[in-house]
RNA sequence: GCCCUCGUAGCUUAAUGGACAGAGCAACUGCUUGCGGAGCAGUAGGUUGUGCGUUCGAAUCGCACCGAGGGUACCA
């Protein structure tokens, strides 16, 4: 936004620092950290440094000094763009005038509108792998995680400039699915899903494990899964069918979230090359065939020559049955011979990082130059309080319809009270809105590798840092640009004198497209979310201590067109996080 | 045992080797009342887990230790 000015400075403290015989400087701009003004800083300590370390005997901080005020006497007048500079502590300190820059920020925002904060087509495509639920199971809490981390990544990649492939990867063979069709057949024969298709799905399988435990149901199990390792057509019908019920539970779950999925790859479809590629692997003389006594093994270790760093891969069970590896191996590979890649990532919790550090050093060994592509999003669990982990066979699970339907009753209940004269149906969207954001946010606002423990009123709870805020402020927003009644003012001259409030409120809609770019890089969903509720906390100062429809003849413009911009900085914000920003609460 | 990740105020976090470790929740003390309940002013809370090292300069980099969590051949 500042190119030209800083470009033109720059130029000049060259020439200066090379008629002081400072040769290739490399002159850093940094944030003057102080509120209430804006500007470039240029720490001249790097330059000090390097004096020192050249040989002469200096004292770094106190040379830094000397060479921004060296800098600021040269400057003297010949600021181009800046209104003053000072030289302090070792820092050049260069200041834009006040109201120049917050003209310039607000039209900026303005013009740009919802794609402020973004940056253009980097030419780069990324696959984010993320949700991967197991079929004809439960979906719970710990899940969730999951789902609104990869969405929120990838809608901060996108922004950030990638093309972005969401890919699911869907459970759906195993014990687990032939547990259920066996407990299907047995006691629910007939029977079609309940409207939670989910729930229902789960009821059943939690049903069917629990009888898994009696002898005689598990011989039952072991041999239904028989028919089906022989391909036993009844069987594969039964499959078809309530895979898909599955699926279209699993889909009304991501039309609440707010999620779609480019790609879809299932466990079924990739087990045949895993089995081809298993072989492969005991050809090359890679992988130990100890069948039957025991399973195929890659020894990481002894192929590079390391220790206990990489141990051992299992890729095939003695019985020949394939396990995550089996499979997990050609799908990296179908990934990219489906697409042009230059990143693919793997949206797992943190437990599987051993795992995935195997699945990708294979890939590398066994010559694919992409391997290095590879790159495992780890991310901490959802306990619940009391350090109880989230576990379906202990029945210790949050599920993902009570946890909505619990959270959008309370939100409702809120918004009643506040706006009791807005439709039924508006009022439950709201509610959802609220209640969804609620939950995206208490998942993004810790960093990726802190564990979030679920707590139903700290993710309920509407006041302090919580989505409901953020949300609130954009209502408020919209609130007043529908009250001043009139399409937006023109730019205009701004006033000189700006509010403290003011100002910190243009200071953080500047950050916008920096934050954007490392949450990118970092893979860090929590700095939009910090950032969204500074925003909104500097939005709510300003709101209480500044009269916009009141203020005076151009200061009310001027301010119009701030609301303007902070609504649409809010409302960036949110989209990144996967959050809705409702007009009305 | 070995490997990985993480230790900043009660909680969530900021500072990307440089200007006093900066906020917000929660707590405490007052005051005020709505351009949408809640707001404002203030107080208190930190030897950045500990110790060494590198550096003119370390929360930030390195090493060691302590603590928490996870993983460690046929679980997912």
């Amino acid at each position: 936004m500042f190119a030209t000015e800083k470009t033109f400075i720059e130029s000049k403290i060259k020439t200066y620092l090379q008629s002081l015989e400072i040769e290739h400087a490399s002159i850093e701009f940094r944030q003057i950290p102080f509120s209430g003004e804006w500007g470039l800083a240029v720490p001249l300590f790097p330059l000090a440094a390097a004096e020192a370390r050249a040989g002469k005997k200096i004292n770094v901080p106190q040379r830094a000094q000397e060479l921004a005020e060296g800098i600021k006497t040269y400057l003297g007048d010949d600021l181009g763009g800046f209104s003053h500079v000072e030289a302090v502590n070792g820092y050049l300190n260069l200041y834009f005038s006040t109201s120049t820059y917050a003209q310039r920020v607000i039209d900026t925002v303005l013009e740009q509108g919802a794609h402020y904060g973004c940056h253009p087509d980097r030419g780069e495509t990324v696959m984010v792998e993320y949700s991967q639920p197991n079929t004809h199971k439960a979906f719970h809490v710990g899940h969730l995680r999951n789902v609104i981390l990869g969405g929120s990544i990838c809608r901060i990649l996108e922004c950030a400039g990638y093309e972005v492939i969401r890919a699911n990867y869907l459970g759906d063979i195993g014990l687990h699915v032939i547990k259920w069709m066996w407990n299907y057949l047995k006691n629910h024969d007939g029977e079609t899903p309940a409207e939670d298709h989910t729930h229902w799905m789960n009821q059943i399988y939690a049903e069917a494990d629990r009888l898994f435990q009696v002898p005689e149901n598990e011989a039952e199990v072991r041999a239904l899964y028989a028919r089906w390792n022989q391909r036993d057509p009844e069987i594969l019908a039964l499959w078809e069918k309530t895979r898909a019920w599955s699926l279209a539970g699993f889909d009304q779950i991501y039309n609440q979230l707010d999620e779609h999925f480019d790609r879809l790859y299932y466990e079924s479809e990739v087990e045949t090359a895993g089995a081809e590629l298993v072989e492969s692997l005991i050809a090359s003389g890679l992988a130990q065939d100890e069948r039957p006594e025991g399973p195929v093994i890659m020894d990481l270790d002894q192929i590079l020559g390391t220790e206990g760093e990489y141990r051992v891969l299992v890729v095939l069970r003695s019985d020949s049955s394939s396990l995550y590896a089996t499979k997990d191996l050609p799908l990296a590979i179908k990934k990219f011979e489906d697409y042009q890649l230059d990143k693919s990532i793997y949206v797992i919790d943190v437990r599987q990082s051993l795992y995935l550090k195997q699945i990708f050093k294979t890939l590398e060994i066994m010559g694919f130059e992409w391997a290095d592509k590879l790159y495992h999003l780890a991310y901490e669990l959802v306990n619940l309080p009391g350090n109880v982990t989230m576990a379906s066979r202990e029945g210790t699970v949050v599920l993902f319809d009570d946890l909505v339907r619990e959270a959008t009753r309370r939100a409702k209940a809120i918004v009643e009270e506040k706006n009791p004269e807005l439709t039924e149906t508006t009022k439950q969207e709201i509610g959802e809105a609220v209640a969804l954001g609620a939950i995206k946010y208490t998942m993004l606002s810790r960093d990726n590798t802190k564990m979030v423990t679920f707590d139903w009123d700290a993710a309920l709870d509407f006041n302090g840092q919580a989505a409901p805020y953020i949300q609130y402020a954009h209502v408020r927003a919209g609130s007043i640009l529908r009250k001043a009644g009139q399409a937006l003012p023109e730019p205009t001259v701004y006033p000189d004198e700006l509010h403290k409030t003011e100002v910190d409120l243009i200071e953080l809609m500047t950050r916008l497209p920096a934050e954007v770019y490392r949450a990118a890089e970092e893979y860090r969903p929590l700095i939009i979310a910090s950032l969204s509720f500074e925003v909104a906390r500097a939005f709510n100062d300003f709101y209480n201590s500044c009269q916009v429809l009141n203020a005076a003849p151009g200061i009310r413009e001027f301010r119009l067109r701030l609301v303007a911009a902070a609504q649409q900085v809010l409302a960036s914000c949110l989209r990144l996080l996967g959050i809705k920003a409702p007009s009305v609460m």
